[in-house]
DNA sequence: CGTTAGCACTCTACTCAGATGAGTGCTAAC
DNA sequence: GTTAGCACTCATCTGAGTAGAGTGCTAACG
């Protein structure tokens, strides 16, 4: 239907505007290397466009921009796309290696609790690792190549992995590792299992053990930890909402620091600061792009040593009663919740 | 240092600024019920609070608004906050009470991924319940009065949950009991299972088994499935960073119609429209808020069935043969590791 | 002496006319 | 069929003029 130019030209003027959002002239069309034509040319083709129906003027004397036909046609006929995929295939392939465990689950539960009822933003900081420990260790055989490994830890969380049994290794030897485990590594903390695994057992479960190699391998996929403290954020599109925001590039700014999680560390790292609920006001926040923001934050802990802190965002002109009452109560449950846990 | 008086005035002005985000005039502080005096001795007095440091004029002629001094005074020393918590409590402990589970985490992840590399907004559906069943079911002793109750699914995914188990219940009932389970109950529906649970064990268990109301009780617990359908939403801000939607009003439309999950159900359910890649573009989407904006799915599966969706959410003028491209990449992940687990 | 009414003054936000310029449509020439 | 030239259109930008909210100051009041 389209001849082999229109479709050129259509496909020029997509591919523009997607990356510029501004309406395409014929001039800028024209200077294109591949296109080997005047100006005048692509206007009348360009016209022709508008008639079928592809092409839109915003006004008389604009360029042009693509309809949704234009669109449409664009994606039916003209997208270069393979999803063999290329650069990103690996990108995202990483994406999926990242574990996820119970402790984030609570965490980010929590960040999405607050700033759904304050209408900020949430951030918060996850528990750091140093204080939980090994409280129990299992694995559960599902079939002939897999096992469900599950390690409680100190603080109560209960967090599975499937692991690959190689079939050399019989139920026995597996039950008699666990044991082993049980017996030697309880209290050890979290990040330090993987080199007392090696440091304390090796030689004993040389000696007792005849699959020593795949049986290690086994292990180590099941105590892979992954605790790092981790920045959790919610509700950062509340800032829209705020009038004093309506600038989208200060919004920017801030949504940009955001992102940064070592600065946002520092900022709510408890040791700054002493326990209970603190307030920081505009430039009382080191950063400039919060000049504008107050931070309420409030920690929380386990046996009295603060574990991590939660904190909203919001502008100067905050709801400090209401703010400050919220994260009282969030920061107790939490801590009672871990005083539980840990029993 | 400032009289009862100033005091009472700053209050007002925060508390005016605070809910309305517009420079306080004397004359509606002079309005306030709860203040008896005229606009012009209001006047005076904001003279001497804003020599003060506590209030600032964005010019001459405009009201005040509270410094950063005056926020802090006001949250230091006039802040009506009560931590004890009044009606919020209640909404936090019921948004705890909410139960997460495995599945929602790999497809939050997923939708983190999207929308990180994408730079859109990207909406995910979980996977449907009424496909996945019961495959293997364990309880797992963690001492007396605990335990960790492990349910296996068919698409392969683990979940775990702590249960409390009365003493009066021993070991070996218990174990009979999961036996029991395993046997009968495997392949039903997780949605099924805890009425099938009563009709088709409820008869044998009671001639075999000494506590069975308790014992009942503990299986409730640790049976009880949550899942329903759900959306996942990441990068929602990313709106923001389009040209076409620097006008903040238009964000917030279409953010509001993303709250709406029932909405975006019907959107993405995998039902509406084949599987594949498809491209909704602007009045395309059914409502007027997406008008300009383009929504683009796939759907992942297992066995062939479409079991949910995963979409991208920009303007029209969209980066459409890349955003394909990852689309289909992922959803041939998902579907690949679901066959995987499955196996 | 603290409080209040009155009034001139200030400064932003809004509106409207004119200037600017990018881009078109059309016609005539190549 | 393609291109150069030119008149025309219309959004955007600029600056002047205006309305209105709110102040600061002074003088009067109880």
């Amino acid at each position: 239907m389209l001849t082999e130019r229109q479709r050129m030209i259509l496909n020029a003027i997509v591919d523009d505007y997607i990356s510029s959002a501004e309406p395409v002239g014929s001039r800028s069309i024209s200077k294109r290397g591949d296109v080997g034509y005047s100006p005048a040319t692509i206007r009348n083709e360009m016209a022709d466009l508008e008639e079928l129906g592809y092409l839109e003027q915003p006004h008389t004397s604009a360029g042009r921009i693509p309809s949704h036909k234009g669109y449409r046609y664009y994606v039916d006929h003209l997208v270069p796309w393979n999803s063999a995929g290329t650069a990103e295939m690996g990108t995202i392939r990483a994406f999926f290696a990242e574990k996820l465990n119970a402790t984030e689950q609570v965490i980010q539960h929590a960040a999405m609790i607050l700033s759904n009822m304050t209408n900020y933003t949430s951030i918060l900081l996850g528990p750091e690792v140093f204080h939980t420990s090994l409280r129990h260790f299992q694995l559960l055989p599902l079939d002939g190549n897999n096992a469900v490994a599950i390690i409680v830890t100190s603080t109560g969380q209960v967090e599975n992995r499937t692991v690959q049994i190689p079939p050399e290794i019989s139920l026995s030897e597996m039950e008699k590792v666990v044991n082993l485990l049980n017996s030697k590594l309880v209290n050890v903390p979290l990040y330090k299992l993987k080199s007392q695994l090696y440091s304390e057992l090796g030689e004993e479960m040389q000696r007792h053990i005849s699959h020593y190699e795949e049986l290690m391998q086994v292990l180590d996929q099941a105590l892979e930890s992954d605790h790092d403290q981790r920045i959790y954020l919610s509700g950062a599109a509340n800032m829209l909402t705020q009038p004093e925001f309506k600038d989208v590039d200060k919004v920017k700014t801030i949504l940009d620091l955001l992102e940064e999680t070592p600065t946002l560390l520092k900022m709510l790292s408890p040791a700054s600061g002493g326990t209970g609920i603190q307030v920081r006001i505009g430039t009382e926040n080191k950063h400039e792009a919060f000049a504008n923001c107050s931070l309420i934050t409030a920690t929380y802990s386990l046996d009295g040593k603060a574990l991590g802190s939660i904190g909203i965002l919001g502008p100067t002109r905050m709801e400090y009663a209401r703010v400050m009452g919220i994260l009282g109560i969030l920061s107790r449950d939490l801590t009672a919740m871990l005083a539980h846990w840990y029993k």
